[in-house]
DNA sequence: CTCGGAATTAGAATTATTCTTGATATCGGT
DNA sequence: ACCGATATCAAGAATAATTCTAATTCCGAG
């Protein structure tokens, strides 16, 4: 009579949305909530090893798929690199330092309108915006 | 004694910025100033080939890159699809109509400041902003 | 006209991602 | 607990866009 594991990850519930949390599908997300990195779906692979050693990385790119489309976490594209996952679902911008290579999250004034920023024609309907910012972070003055 | 053929297109100066505008990156960019439709690179390819029947798929790509290089025109990439191209150099947005597919340029309003909308953290330092739109036309009113 | 560097070509190689197929695991009902 | 239906996972093959390589061709300067 062996004892099943403990669930290595018991604030992740069993279903989010109608998506079943799987093993796999737990620790994907668990990554990626605690690593803010926006990692790639190889660099998850490579994250969820350490505790999956079997897991394949089809399978960390079929967790991550049904993980976007149950709207868990984003995919987020940069230019042609390789999709990165974000689980910030707030809506938000992405900061690219060109220098680090690191990605930062920056939000919206409160008070944000599309339409006071672009000359919109008539008839257009956006339902879903995205924004990306290239550039540096100057070193803190301190010091 | 043969005479040379004209230049199919000389309106198009023969070196913009530093760039040598051969017969063949004339011609892609010929294609892409009259068609606006943000071709992909293999949809540039068979519009070429129509005038340059030996042009390759990789000297569509190699212009292509030469000329996003030297700023002529400018890439520009939509999720995961294929890499699009866009002889406007003004600063834009582009609206994805996910009906029909298609990609509109639109314009930012006159007096837009990116510190209006977003709640940058000190020391960013913007040098090139991407804002993608998706969404629907609506069909216009008029019956 | 000739030379040398740049551009072009064809095809091979690469890379991220998706697909296919079979194996496993899980759930609800009994 | 057992069973069938269904969902998920794994492994590797397949795909598609793009880049690379090596060989040829072109073009302008001298």
């Amino acid at each position: 009579m062996v004892s099943k594991d403990p669930d290595p990850h018991p604030n992740i519930p069993n279903e989010i949305d109608g998506l079943r949390m799987t093993k796999q599908r737990k620790e994907i997300y668990h990554i990626l909530k605690s690593e803010r990195t926006h990692p790639t779906a190889n660099e998850v692979f490579m994250m969820a090893k350490e505790h999956l050693p079997n897991i394949s990385l089809a399978t960390v790119y079929n967790c991550l798929e049904a993980l976007v489309e149950h709207k868990v976490i984003r995919q987020v594209n940069f230019e042609r690199e390789s999709s990165r996952y974000c689980p910030n679902l707030r809506d938000h911008v992405h900061f690219h330092d060109t220098d680090s290579g690191t990605i930062h999250d920056v939000n919206f004034k409160p008070d944000f309108k599309l339409s006071d920023v672009l000359d919109l024609p008539e008839g257009i309907e956006v339902e879903d915006i995205e924004i990306t910012l290239r550039g540096k972070i100057q070193p803190s003055p301190q010091s």
